[in-house]
DNA sequence: TTTATAATTTAGTCAAGACTAAATTTATAT
DNA sequence: ATATAAATTTAGTCTTGACTAAATTATAAA
């Protein structure tokens, strides 16, 4: 039973995890991605190296790594796959929102064309995933609306809740419990200075937000 | 990334293998092992060794294997994953009952506990795969039915076809466009000697059936 | 019983992708 | 300018699960 993929899931999981963290970090640290992967730093030097070779990232040693066009197509792909399958099992099967990301994880590697075709048909061709994450179109384009973080916010703005950033489940579930999801409304009403706690109102409560955590709430704001 | 999972997707595909054969051959030799995995004889006996390691198989040397209770439990288990799934993908999402075998085989290793409930009650917890294939409890319970296969059939003899034993595509769509599909109602004309062909009707067609294929179909007589 | 053939096992390799420990490079602070 | 710390890379090892080639065992025919 051999594997009918060009790349390895290894690799298409090193990809999107570049990808994810080059949302962050314009260049790509050794360590971060170490991090992100759960895997030593001597790891992820050996895969850089690898990933050099097969052209799917621009790798300067000591400094760190980029996607090239034909690593972040396969990096798309397999966020295609993720986001159409996080939307799945919460729309679909009822799964909850904190759980949907790790199960999206395991089987992201394993979708054929085939089935994402019938998933993607099954709930409409959607855009943005549960968390509110643009699902990028088969042929890898990704509608990135402008959108700034609840900690840019100017004290008194309203604006909408686009995407969480996080997913973590702890984290999840707590921004859930305070009725922080994609599509609510929410007013800022201070920033604390120094990075300090973000205090905002979601209907009729106040809640206080770590600064870092406010960072990772994307939001519209009311035209 | 580390697995969460005590036996390898490896030895689960192998444990997996070792129980559908068995429904043949009684115990399961080393060259059945490998043509079924697509594997060489040699890795069947390396993968035989270890399973008689880890006391999931007992295994004698140059006569065949068979799985311990601690074999089939796991055996059940991705059965159960694979049998569901396929009902899955054929009922909820539509596709083509020749192609959910694949797919499944792919899935059934990375389906984690919480989403298999989810798939199963999402379907209303069914007894029965689309080839007709009971799925196990949760328990590793096989609500067995007695059945005979098609070519076991004295002439003349009406039944319902319950279960469909083969999982290629090009069989099952041969089959699928003779009608032949679990729930239909054959006759059977003719058996010819020496394992030959076997003549069956289905509606007010007749067709003639390779021995070894009907041996697959699995029937119910009319009471 | 001997012998040819088929099935199976053994022995030794290979590749992927992880690891640790040691060496090296870069950054920082005196 | 240099010493120290932190980040990164190199070197070498391990495990899994595949492979081929060679050796062994079982089976069936003469």
């Amino acid at each position: 039973m051999l594997k009918n993929k060009p790349f390895s899931s290894a690799i298409e999981d090193y990809l999107k995890a570049i990808y994810d963290l080059h949302a962050t970090e314009s260049v790509v640290t050794t360590t971060a991605l170490a991090t992100a992967m759960g895997v030593s730093a001597a790891s992820a030097t050996n895969m850089l190296k690898k990933l050099a070779v097969l052209k799917l990232v621009q790798y300067s040693p000591y400094y760190g790594a980029e996607l090239t066009p034909a690593g972040e197509k396969i990096a798309l792909e397999v966020v295609r796959h993720h986001r159409l399958l996080e939307a799945f099992l919460h729309e679909a099967l009822g799964m909850p929102w904190d759980e949907v990301h790790a199960e999206a994880h395991k089987l992201e590697h394993v979708l054929s064309d085939k089935l994402e075709d019938h998933i993607a048909e099954f709930l409409g061709n959607p855009t943005e995933d549960p968390h509110g994450d643009p699902i990028p179109t088969k042929s890898g384009v990704v509608t990135s609306s402008v959108q700034q973080s609840l900690a840019d916010l100017p004290p008194g703005t309203r604006a909408t809740i686009r995407r969480i950033g996080a997913q973590e489940p702890a984290r999840l579930r707590y921004l859930r419990g305070l009725g922080l999801v994609p599509g609510a409304t929410v007013r800022l009403i201070e920033q604390m200075p120094f990075e300090g706690p973000v205090r905002v109102r979601i209907g009729t409560r106040e809640h206080s937000l770590d600064y870092k955590l406010a960072r990772q709430i994307w939001v519209a704001t009311k035209t």
